[in-house]
DNA sequence: ACAAAAGTGTTACCGCTACACCCATGA
DNA sequence: TCATGGGTGTAGCGGTAACACTTTTGT
């Protein structure tokens, strides 16, 4: 696709579709999941919330890189956890013309960001995941695709981590499991924290930091850290991750 | 984008990015894994072997229907088993301009399809994962990420089934987990083919049809079929295979 | 009858579920 | 000191890894 400086159009033989990125930015606030969207500030779908995200463009490394940008721009939110979950590339997704979207599934520690709108007067807010407001084109669904991709990746992958902090205590992450995967009431394998802890523990890869959580009304809590490297190994041993 | 009709070119103020589809096939032959290539007919690469796939074209329902019409064209395969994978679209993939690929994945009963090449003086042929020739592109990463989703795919979801036609003996079934997961000589957790049966028969979604292979110059294994519905049954239940 | 491969059965162990008790902290 | 929540321990059960024997088939 070329660049004609006359027509100041670009010009190809070959139809060529928009692609745009758009991401599904979690986060935890110790209570409910919630998601990051933005208030559109331009028509289509002018004042309706949507998810994060936008045009690709020549200067974009990559999709990613893309959709990193677009949440900076528009949130502010940087340096998170992402990974790249599906297309959507329907016919009529977006009224202007057809677009075909990369969706990205991203997870982040909610309160160490400080969230705003982006420079064009819109608007960035969290929403619990239990509460959505109606969403602009097929946000919706893609919402949907990435909470059940969530629930799938947290049964075998350790990415819990990341919606905590560098530190983060057991009951904190047994909270993010309980509020992804709600268990039954009487369940003990996953709701009871002890059996949960336990199991967290033998996978190998959570250092305790010899610190505690202080501040807390109760007994204080340990704090633990993810150790990446150990679970690189444990993973090439073959051990896997199951809840 | 729109079609200029005096120029005879697509026109639009914003920039928009070529897109394929690529498809890593992989066929199994009762020993080996194998993968589905086709012989490039033109520049660039021509003659070298590459991914079935192309440009997606305004009138392709959808990213996956691109990828079945381009495989069908090319190698006259169609109704198989298929899943996006992830796209690629890196800024120097192609050396004509650049490109976003989406990638699928897909599995394909090697046996039942007549494969040839296709209109254009294209070859199709099968190659063994373990002896790929040089590939066009980036499609050698494509492939091996493509292993991988293979690899990690099999130990939670039956998929294994889409390798084989409708009907199939328990040996049959072990040789493609063996054949993907290559197990150590002295495992007896996955190599073993009593542990692997029960196992596999324990999910409840496998069904026995009653016929038996014949032909063999042994003891004639049963056939089993499997059983979709039981299957999301099982799902929804919670119920989890792992290998 | 024999060889090769498939069907079926059994045991012992490990890990997880289920449940109880003790300890630290702030009010 | 009391209430709340977090840390640690243990018994019993179930599933599965490890292993053996019998049955079928074609030559």
């Amino acid at each position: 696709m070329k660049y004609n400086e006359k027509t100041k159009l670009w010009e190809s033989p070959y139809w060529h579709p928009a692609v745009t990125t758009d991401a599904v930015v979690f986060g935890f606030d110790g209570e409910q999941l919630n998601v990051l969207l933005i208030q559109r500030g331009l028509e289509p779908y002018k004042n309706m919330w949507a998810l994060p995200g936008g045009f690709m463009r020549p200067d974009d490394e990559s999709a990613q890189a893309c959709a990193s940008r677009e949440l900076r721009e528009e949130t502010d939110v940087s340096d998170i956890y992402m990974e790249e979950m599906q297309t959507f590339s329907h016919c009529n997704r977006d009224p202007r013309e057809r677009v075909i979207t990369i969706a990205f599934f991203a997870l982040v520690a909610k309160d160490q960001y400080h969230v705003r709108g982006g420079d064009d007067a819109t608007k960035a807010k969290w929403f619990s995941i239990k509460d959505l407001p109606e969403l602009a084109f097929d946000h919706k669904d893609i919402v949907a695709l990435a909470l059940e991709r969530l629930r799938q990746r947290i049964h075998f992958e350790p990415i819990g981590f990341h919606l905590l902090g560098k530190e983060f205590t057991m009951p904190q992450l047994h909270n993010i499991y309980k509020a992804i995967l709600d268990p039954p009431e009487n369940d003990t394998k996953l709701g009871d924290r002890r059996n949960f802890q336990k199991k967290m523990l033998n996978l190998g890869y959570i250092r305790e930091t010899g610190r505690k959580e202080t501040g807390n009304p109760h007994r204080s809590p340990k704090l633990y850290t993810f150790d990446e490297e150990a679970y690189q190994q444990a993973k090439k041993i073959g051990m896997r991750l199951e809840f």
